[in-house]
RNA sequence: GGGGGGGUUCCCGAGUGGACAAAGGGAACAGACUGUAAAUCUGUCGGCUAAUGCCUUCGGUGGUUCGAAUCCACCCCCCCCCA
């Protein structure tokens, strides 16, 4: 290689945050992009975004704001994640069509350890306690950038409510918070008080960490944009700081439904809800044509090799796709949790012997005596069809295999002689496996 | 507080006493075709059953009827108009 060549990536590679961000899709609005770029480039600039602890795990919905602030630190700047105690008992109206549900505190504490614990996998907080799992953080940042990860029922839960609004309340035009495309789409439905107050409760988020902590930039999806021009609104007016707004384009998939939305439900980061198998399939069954997006939106492979793949053409893609899998999964849940998924994908579809984390579960082997195990039990067991009568009716349709052979008989048992290497492979349509270990 | 409209199966949305497990569309699933892709075509799409059939469902609770998603009473929730 050049030299010149060797200099060129090397600027490219801590060439700007934004720019970054630009090319890889991050990019959707700014509330002032100038002047943005401009402080990136004078300072180590912290930035945060909130995430909402509605589940004890996150999904990969919520993998793309992980994510911008992934490049963030990884450009040197240090990243705050709110891990939004305080409002999740508030609840987001954004981007919703009817009051969410509310949860309750022991909810909330037990969804944040979770949200937690897998931030902790993505950004380097220099916590031990946290960043000491398996695979340890992504990213290994300077102690100068380390991330922080709060909590902000700490200034919220106690807020005297007199006081706020004194201090926060009268710095809001409700004029203006009626004009927030979030309120507006709600005026039909029906808004509750205590969700028209989302917004205010997140700008003082922006003004508490501004003053705090110098936070300066908030990011978030675009359905956030209006509570974070709010934010940037009560900074200037409380803290008398110029302080700015970046967000990230909302998910669609290729064919217009949400992201990681499967028949399963959403695909989760956590292992629990998704195992690395599903969760490995669900980007190798991603649409030739969100290949390119996915691949600069959630993977840290370089543009070099990024801009290879996306040169794939026709079948060829399948290796963008693959890559694609193991990359996020690698990410996910650590490079053996991909290996082991990729090998167990090319044996069930390309033949081959290493089925290790193909979903599966142990079987009695008494289960297989006398008449044996009715298929259609079996498959309803384990979750491969959702009842017996769908069980049926996929055996009655030609989707059902039992060791590679097609079954056309409902009544058809397994017994003893199913069992192959201490295994029943058992397999609906094309793509959903699933092995009974005997013994 | 007064008047009007509405709550149907995963979603949208028909259905005003039996022929309704409920039209149609979407989503989803299976088959064919393919590249573990898309598009297209075919089939399926509440539960149990080999099947006849049985059971559960149309905001909630009671009632009228041989029979109710459909009629009546009360209740809950939503929207609109007036005050």
């Amino acid at each position: 290689m050049a030299p010149d060549q060797a200099k060129e990536s090397d600027q490219e590679r801590s060439g700007s945050f934004l720019e970054e961000m630009r090319w890889r899709g991050f990019f959707q609005q700014c509330t002032d992009e100038t002047g943005l770029a401009d402080l990136l480039e004078r300072e180590t600039v912290t930035a945060y975004i909130g995430f909402d602890p509605t589940a004890d795990s996150l999904h990969i919905g919520s993998m793309l704001p992980i994510m911008g602030l992934v490049h963030l630190q990884r450009h040197g700047h240090k990243p705050i994640a709110i891990a939004g105690g305080g409002t999740a008992m508030v609840g987001d109206p954004s981007g919703k069509s009817e009051l969410r549900q509310m949860l309750t505190l022991e909810q909330i504490d037990a969804n944040l350890a979770g949200v937690k614990a897998q931030l902790a996998r993505f950004l380097d907080f220099g916590e031990p306690g946290l960043a000491d799992l398996p695979h340890g953080p992504v990213v290994t940042a300077g102690t100068d950038n380390r991330g922080v990860l709060l909590n902000n029922a700490d200034w919220l839960a106690d807020k005297n409510y007199i006081e706020f609004l004194r201090d926060v309340g009268r710095h809001f035009s409700v004029n203006q918070m009626l004009t927030r495309d979030s309120v507006k789409t709600r005026m039909e439905a029906g808004l509750s008080f205590i969700e028209f107050n989302y917004m205010i409760l997140q700008a003082y988020d922006f003004a508490v960490l501004n003053a705090d902590h110098g936070c300066k930039l908030q990011m978030g999806g675009n359905d956030q944009w209006g509570n974070i021009c709010s934010g940037v609104d009560l900074c200037r007016r409380l803290n008398q700081q110029e302080v700015y707004g970046l967000t990230f384009p909302l998910l669609a998939t290729a064919t217009g439904a949400k992201m990681g939305k499967t028949a399963a439900g959403a695909v989760w980061i956590s292992p629990e809800r998704t195992s690395p198998y599903d969760f490995f399939q669900y980007w190798v069954n991603v649409d030739d044509r969100d290949v390119s997006r996915f691949l600069r939106l959630y993977t840290l492979l370089d543009r070099g090799r990024i801009e290879e793949l996306e040169k794939l053409e026709g079948a060829d893609i399948r290796e963008a796709k693959r890559a694609l899998a193991h990359a996020v999964t690698a990410l996910v849940h650590g490079p053996d949790e991909a290996d082991k998924a990729e090998k167990a994908a090319t044996a069930l579809f390309q033949g081959g012997a290493d089925a290790g984390t193909v979903p599966s579960d142990d079987l009695a082997p008494d289960r297989l005596a006398g008449g044996g195990l009715p298929l259609i039990d079996a498959l309803a067991e384990v979750g491969l069809a959702k009842s017996k009568g769908e069980a049926r009716r996929l055996v009655r349709q030609g989707g059902v295999k039992v060791n590679d052979t097609p079954v056309s008989d409902e009544a058809r048992a397994l017994v003893m002689d199913d069992v192959e290497d201490g295994r029943i492979r058992m397999q609906v349509g094309k793509k959903r496996h699933f092995h009974l270990l005997v013994g």
